[in-house]
DNA sequence: TATTGTTATACTCTATAACTATA
DNA sequence: TATAGTTATAGAGTATAACAATA
């Protein structure tokens, strides 16, 4: 766990400000990830689709989800597949345009990802557990002009509309 | 780029932080590993493995990267394989246990990384383009509370030494 | 017996590009 | 001609477990 040796530079800040962003963030994914896949047999991005949906609850259509899941779209088709075969998901038709489809979360679905989310939330307060709460909403502020700043310049930022903020 | 539409919860702040901590690391580790393999033909993997190499002159034996990159041995066995092939890094042997190797950058791997790394700290400053150095020291000090509490709930906490912090 | 490292294997995730159907 | 989604493929990345050599 020595991320953080790669720092080596002579204007160190920033670079060694990244390394401890991403072993914190590979930290706290790998705990989520075994937790996903020992308690409910599911893997991050399974969750993370399931997790686009529950926000949406008349569903969202695959190239939506492929933006908001940073993927492309055959991924998003596979992981659709699965969850459909396990009746978490479903495909309904869009009127208008015979081309597209909505995902939407079905009931089963609904009350899995609940399940799911209330543990998860458990285990992130866990992480951030040595913050208080003006701390996190700090961090929360800091990491936000980060993100617009690497919206920005993301490599299909052509294409696609800046991040959007949720309440 | 709508990660942050998981957060759903009653008592959200810490939920909506990781989210943005993830989009965060995603959105600049997809830039740099983009980078990497357009303009240097190589890996985030591989050049972790040089940049822990990078710091330790006399070489690291692989149970020790192992630790470090945070990945099972085998794989470490795979990327060194790979880098010993091209002339980058070496396998020597390391007296009094014949079981074990150092690995070492090679002269080629020395010079090798150096580029990356000079490209490497230019596309991190960019990415923190946005912050001020009293931000990015902010954030990095709020991020060490993180990682110690993370460090110390690892799956294999048992077994690896707490994180060193480096100069 | 325990440890170091390797091998073999399988699975998830990903991007790319060709493809189908519809607009 | 363009768009929505699928299929096919290849490769990265990872974990697991069995294995060999050495301690």
């Amino acid at each position: 766990m020595d991320l953080e040796a790669r720092g080596h530079s002579e204007h160190p800040e920033a670079l060694r400000l990244w390394l401890r962003l991403l072993t914190c963030t590979q930290l706290i994914e790998k705990q989520v990830r075994t937790q996903l896949r020992e308690r409910f047999d599911t893997t991050l991005p399974r969750f993370d689709l399931m997790s686009q949906l529950e926000r949406s609850p008349d569903g969202l259509k695959m190239n939506e989800l492929s933006r908001r899941m940073m993927v492309t779209g055959g991924n998003v088709t596979g992981i659709t597949d699965q969850l459909v075969t396990e009746g978490l998901v479903e495909r309904l038709p869009v009127e208008g345009d015979r081309r597209s489809f909505r995902i939407r979360l079905t009931p089963l679905g609904r009350q899995s990802f609940d399940d799911m989310a209330r543990q998860h939330e458990a285990w992130i307060v866990q992480a951030f557990g040595s913050l208080n709460l003006a701390q996190i909403e700090n961090l929360h502020q800091l990491l936000g002009m980060v993100k617009q700043q690497n919206s920005q310049v993301s490599p299909d930022s052509a294409n696609n509309p800046p991040p959007e903020e949720n309440p």
